[in-house]
DNA sequence: CAGAACCTACTGGTTGGTCAGTCAGTTGTC
DNA sequence: GACAACTGACTGACCAACCAGTAGGTTCTG
């Protein structure tokens, strides 16, 4: 209840194998039923551990669910930002391509939204780290849209980061949408909406 | 833990002042903690009543829930139909207004995203009712959107499916970065994706 | 005074975290 | 290479805190 020691201890193969295999569990649990409805033992128990050993490797709940967020964000990294760090315009098309191919990863789509709407208050553990995620990411779509402007690529009148808040505020309502009714189209909405973004903000 | 019988009971002036009261309270704090986060006792003590005196009232902790969500249903309809039941390309200024006017009732602001989200898996008890309610809302608005297409105000080569679901997708996603970030400009946000989606949408 | 509107006290169940001990594998020493 | 010392990776049992709902008594009000 009150608190854990963080005993250091060194890595091995085996342990680090099993650390990783209870994040990814956890992962799909945490995106389904968030950080309140997602127990240790359940955890423990799709991992095919004890609920001990999940607290053996990573002390507490909250530093759990910090590894969790870890590993999505490296996800993000590699699904985002897969061309380059500017992709400019293209960034709407990768998106699109992101949310078309969601039924491939379903246990990390969601993920941040369930959790972000689990820490909307101040108390919220997460919410300190899942506010400065949010505005980074803001920064850096807003970034690539005005590198975008800068090369005459897209329209000089439009406000990057009021963009960048729209895209965000859409994709993490389109994931919600999709995990309470997963036969919305939507592959589809995210195409059409990525078109007419493009469609709108590109030099006339 | 089980159930509760429903004792049918008369109401009474003081009775139903104190229930609406209730509802009222755990409104905010719903909106904000989410069920999961939000216990009987909390609602009870914001109240200021004992936490059997809610129980009392509402039976089971369920009930309560579908009670603050008829409130929340209500609240909506005298928002979004606020100028009648076929606003047509309108519906989009009658939503920006709303954003701009989220200060005035941030109780209300995302208790539909926060419930949403707890409620994604199939065991959620709210989910039934979320669903019917979210496809009730596309309905209502690809209707409207229709409507607008067969009176020659809107293109006829857009769906109004898709808009539908997108519009909902960016009100639930923007409701929650505003919870998160209260620091981003929702307003002037959505009022840059109405004028967008009008420009994009209306007849050329 | 009858019923509605409470309250205090309690129950059963759940959950995060602790603790003592087991066991397999690794390392150091002669 | 054999044996002792040690470490990491667990387990089962337990605990304090919490929570929804119950039971039964008390006060308020028409």
């Amino acid at each position: 209840m009150t608190k854990a020691q963080a005993v250091t201890k060194r890595s091995s193969p085996r342990g680090d194998a099993r650390k990783k295999q209870i994040i990814e569990v956890a992962t799909g649990m945490l995106a389904r039923n968030g950080s309140r409805g997602t127990t240790l033992g359940d955890i423990a128990a799709a991992a095919g551990v004890s609920q001990a050993a999940v607290v053996y490797h990573y002390g507490t709940k909250e530093e759990l669910l910090h590894a969790v967020l870890d590993y999505r964000d490296q996800f993000e990294d590699t699904q985002l930002w897969q061309r380059g760090p500017d992709p400019g315009l293209e960034i709407f098309g990768i998106i699109a391509g992101i949310v078309s191919r969601w039924d491939d990863h379903p246990d990390i789509v969601g993920l941040l939204a369930v959790l972000l709407a689990e820490n909307v208050t101040e108390e919220g553990l997460l919410r300190p780290r899942l506010r400065r995620n949010y505005q980074l990411t803001i920064d850096r779509i807003a970034g690539t849209l005005r590198n975008a402007q800068e090369r005459g690529e897209m329209r000089p009148d439009a406000d990057p980061r009021l963009a960048a808040t729209e895209i965000l505020a859409f994709l993490s309502g389109l994931e919600l949408a999709w995990l309470v009714s997963p036969d919305i189209p939507a592959a589809e909405t995210a195409s059409r909406w990525a078109a007419s973004q493009v469609a709108q903000l590109r030099m006339p």
